[in-house]
DNA sequence: TTCATTTTTGAAACGATTTCAAATTTATAA
DNA sequence: TTATAAATTTGAAATCGTTTCAAAAATGAA
C-alpha cells in the first residue's frame, strides 16, 4: 500500500491536522506495523528515527488521531491502551495466555437488543477473551508457538 | 430480597470464602446497593460501618469475588474498574454526558462471527457509549435531570 | 490453649497517563 | 524577509487507581 510521505501528509491534512515530522512518522508506523500497538511500542520504535521525541508527544498525538478518527482505540487490555488503524466496525479477542489481539468480524447491529429504547448509542465494542489457537494446541516439541 | 448475614454467610461458604466481617458487609453492599459501584464507591461507603477498613481489603475482597464468580468485573470506564452483582449474560452502555452504566439485554450468542473459528472463548463483553434518555432530553428548566 | 494459616492493614511502590510551563517550530501577515 | 501569534514538542513533576510488601490481627484446627 501506499504510505508515502505524501499520502500520510494529504490524509493529515484532510483532517485539519498539521502534518508534523512527529505526526507522519507515528500515522507512518501505525499503517505499516498493524496490529494494536500500545503509546509505548510507538515511542519506543520511533525514539531511533526521532531521538528528541517525548512520550507525552506520542500521546498527544494519538489523541489527536482518535479525535479526528484516524485511530480507534482498544481498551480490552488491563493495562496500557491500544490503538488500531482498522476503522471498520469489528470486535476484539485478546489470547488469555500470550496477550495477543485479534480482530474478527462480527455484525453486532443484527443482533437484538433490549433495554436501550429511548438511548442515542454512538459506538459498540464486542471485547473476548480466550485463548488463541497458537496457545491452544502446543507444538511438537512441547512449547507453545510463538504468537503471530 | 434476603441479603441477611445468613445467606450472605451461605453464599460465601458455597465458595469457600471465609465470611469475615469485611467480606460479609462488601457482598453485603454490592447487592444492596446494586448498579456498577467503584472499589473506592465500596471503600467510602464502608468505611462508617468498618473505621479500620482498609482500601486494600476492598480490592483483596473484589479480586477473591470475581475469581469465584460471585461478580463480575465491568471495565467501559477509562479510569476505574466497577463491579457488578449481575451475573447473567447482558451488555452494559456508559452515557458518555453523565457517566452512569446502564445493563441491557443482549444474546451475543446468536451474532454471526468470522474469524475465531479455532479459538476458545472464555468471556464475552459487549460495551456501548452514548448518551441516555436523561442527557438527551434537557428537562423544562434547562437542566438536565439527574442520572437515574 | 497452641499453632499454623488466613486475613487485614498502612506504607510504599508501581505504571500508565496527564498536567504544566518553557522552548521550539510553524503559519500568517506585514 | 521579518515580525508576530499560534500551535507543537518537550522533560519534569504530578496524578491516580492499583499492587506489593511485611507486620499485626483474626481465625480454624488439633
Amino acid at each position: 500500500m501506499d504510505y508515502s510521505i505524501e499520502f500520510l501528509t494529504r490524509r493529515l491534512k484532510s483532517k485539519a491536522i498539521r502534518p508534523s515530522y512527529q505526526r507522519i512518522k507515528v500515522l507512518e508506523y501505525v499503517h505499516q506495523k498493524g496490529g494494536h500497538p500500545t503509546a509505548d511500542d510507538i515511542f519506543r520504535a520511533l525514539s531511533g528515527d526521532i531521538p528528541s521525541l517525548s512520550k507525552v508527544t506520542v500521546y498527544n498525538t494519538l489523541h489527536t488521531f482518535v479525535k479526528a478518527g484516524l485511530l480507534r482505540v482498544v481498551d480490552i487490555d488491563d493495562g496500557e491502551k491500544r490503538y488500531d488503524v482498522t476503522l471498520a466496525d469489528h470486535g476484539h479477542f485478546q489470547c488469555e495466555a500470550c496477550g495477543t489481539i485479534f480482530n474478527f468480524r462480527v455484525n453486532i447491529d443484527q443482533v437484538p437488543i433490549e433495554g436501550l429504547e429511548r438511548f442515542e448509542i454512538t459506538q459498540k465494542n464486542v471485547y473476548f477473551k480466550g485463548l488463541c489457537p497458537n496457545c491452544l494446541q502446543p507444538t511438537a516439541n512441547g512449547r507453545k508457538e510463538e504468537a503471530r
